[in-house]
DNA sequence: CGGCCATTTGACACCTGTCAATGTCTGTGG
DNA sequence: CCACAGACATTGACAGGTGTCAAATGGCCG
């Protein structure tokens, strides 16, 4: 049905597996319980027990873990098309905490409507597991970042990474995409200053690599960009493993 | 059967469920098919697709990806006890390279094995999803350390980590534990250089906190360790989210 | 207009990396 | 038994990347 526009996620899904038309409404019938949340009210507070997970529509979340100290770090993004939540739901874990960047839209799905819509399609399950797995795939990519890059690579990469997802939704390209992120929460993210963030985001404007203004990043070198940050979308691209 | 002694497996999972005769019976023979390997040789090179899982039963392995400058970043380690490559095989995935540190022995698991074992034993399949989902968990604490802490730390909070997960399997306790990593694995792990972890290490051996030599870490000041690295192991304890 | 928030910039300190040399231990081969 | 190579650990000197502090700028909204 409605093939002429589908939910973010679909669209995702549909990128690396072709969905039947009964896998195609069952995702959608997932998609029934709407809700709104306003930026920058936490949705689930760290430790909190998770009664459902979202999948979101619209706008954009960070996932992260506040320190004792105060200081917090930013494990994850999720754009529309991504779940939110989902390990939190099969199983209890996944200690962090969410907020929404501005307001968003996002479908709350029930455990047991998610796990009926795994008995009735096993391969959708398969799909759903495989975005869960890349974006745990994206979290060791980050970490490895944070680790072993230094701060221009670091931006640039995290600026490719996000440019590709966002891509994959129908929300940006090779040129540039709209960002909400502030400064503060490219620092928390990338494990630096506030203040050092904004400097290198200088530095890579003024090397003509990249522009971060105005809510809008604008890609100027995407291979200058793609070579600083050593930039290898495989772990992103992997169709999946259930093509058959 | 055989309820003298356990899998290190076997007994990390009885930790947190209290698992049935037919439930312990399906797990031990899991690990019928033992395979060695001996340390430094890769086990799977970053890319490559995996054909089985495997439980450690004895040594040390990490897992890590490199980067094209040569640089590697150790993303986790495993020990007795541990799954070796459960998403890799479930769906090809997690795109990192495994390297026994020491010679190690491990049961092999074939796919069709594991879910021939989930099917039998839902709760077992839980259980080990469970911590599965406990490794993720550790990858996130992972990331906030090497995002938010300082060296010291740094230091201070994986020794503690380690140490913990160790005292499950009874391979240590709040004194300390066996230990065959080199400086250089805690460079790769935290991020740092071998030369900064030398620096790190004399000095929380010089302030009484901890000692690493000669394989083996003793803990001299527990509770100023978990100060310093702001530790809290609710992300290591928590009881499933299964124990009906 | 007057706050408030995000951004921007400069000065300075310090944590950490790099380079280079030395020490220790182990295993190997003469 | 000794010489030697190699891996790991240790140390010092120095440079540089990043954090911190402080202040100024600019846009937005009540």
């Amino acid at each position: 049905m409605t093939s002429i526009e589908h939910s973010p996620l679909t669209r995702k899904l549909s990128a690396f597996v072709a969905l039947s038309d009964v896998e195609l409404d069952v995702l959608e019938r997932l998609h029934q319980r709407r809700r709104s949340f306003v930026a920058g009210r936490e949705m689930v507070h760290q430790g909190q027990s998770a009664r459902a997970a979202y999948i979101l529509s619209a706008g954009w979340v960070c996932s992260y873990k506040l320190q004792a100290d105060g200081t917090r770090q930013i494990v994850d993004f999720q754009i529309p098309g991504d779940f939110l939540g989902l390990r939190s739901v099969l199983l209890r874990t996944s200690d962090h905490s969410f907020e929404p960047i501005v307001d968003i839209e996002a479908a709350e799905v029930l455990t047991s409507d998610l796990l009926e819509a795994f008995a009735q399609t096993p391969r959708l399950a398969t799909a759903i597991l495989w975005a869960a797995s890349r974006d745990e795939a994206m979290v060791v990519e980050h970490l490895v970042g944070i680790g072993r890059r230094d701060a221009d690579a670091r931006m640039a990469h995290f600026l490719l990474e996000l440019g590709s997802r966002l891509a994959l939704v129908g929300m940006g390209g090779k040129d540039g995409f709209d960002c909400p992120l502030t400064q503060y929460h490219l620092a928390d993210t990338l494990g630096l200053s506030a203040v050092h963030v904004n400097r290198v985001l200088r530095q890579l404007r003024e090397s003509g690599l990249v522009t971060f203004r105005d809510g809008h990043v604008t890609f100027h070198d995407y291979g200058g960009l793609v070579e600083l940050a050593e930039f290898d979308s495989a772990y992103l691209d992997q169709t999946g493993p259930l093509l058959k």
